[in-house]
DNA sequence: TCCGGCCATCGATGTGTGTCAATATAGACG
DNA sequence: CGTCTATATTGACACACATCGATGGCCGGA
């Protein structure tokens, strides 16, 4: 999974048609509670890193589904899996998240604030 | 709508159970091509608005589908809508892009780089 | 080599969602 | 009041998705 490649704020110029395609699943897969958290337990965790039994553990579902929302999240570039001796761990991609914060920021005057 | 009342960045602190559900349902809206091109034209609009008639210009979507994809985000509080003669005008609320450009922003040295 | 723990994949199921045609509502204008 | 335009709502349908149990693959230890 590359760069969006489209780091314009959306408040700046429409976004392309193609573009809009490949940011929304990104989007698409923060859309979710157990995602949201999981992204989030795994970026605070100490070294940055947690394996799918300490995700596991953080909630009240089945082992697969957890397993479900770790690929999801890994398709759309948000994570990254290394296997060592018999556990995976995820890792966060900072990039990504400053893809996705950088475009939703606000280019400096937005809303019609300039008279 | 009112704010998220949770603007510590996700890879901060892990974002609490309820608080993600409300979260979630921001992105959600945002996962879909046609309402990030929406949300796109609307924020980059001329006077930070437009109307539906501008809207449905833009695409090869019936009215009724940008209608409802115009009350889905105006639902989580991503537009607000004002009725001037016949028409309906959209703008975006800049507090919340910010606050979800903030939610995916980096506090400074994570992924391990401390070290 | 076999066993047990960790994780991923598969198949099924109920629920959510994007889309449309049809219809309803609201305002402008005779 | 009637009609036309602009927008919203409704009902229906196909498709996608979150979840589970069952199963398979990988690795370390006995």
């Amino acid at each position: 999974m590359e760069l969006l490649e489209c780091c314009a704020p959306l408040a700046r110029e429409p976004i392309g048609a193609e573009q809009s395609g490949a940011v929304a699943r990104v989007f698409k897969a923060l859309g979710d509670p157990v995602r949201l958290r999981i992204l989030s337990i795994v970026a605070s965790h100490v070294d940055g890193e947690a394996c799918v039994c300490d995700l596991s553990a953080a909630f009240d579902l089945s082992q697969p589904t957890i397993s479900h929302h770790l690929k999801v999240l890994k398709d759309v570039g948000l994570l990254t899996s290394e296997r060592r001796a018999s556990w995976v761990y995820y890792r966060v991609v900072p990039e990504r998240l400053a893809e996705l914060s950088a475009l939703l920021s606000l280019p400096a005057g937005v809303s019609g604030a300039v008279s």
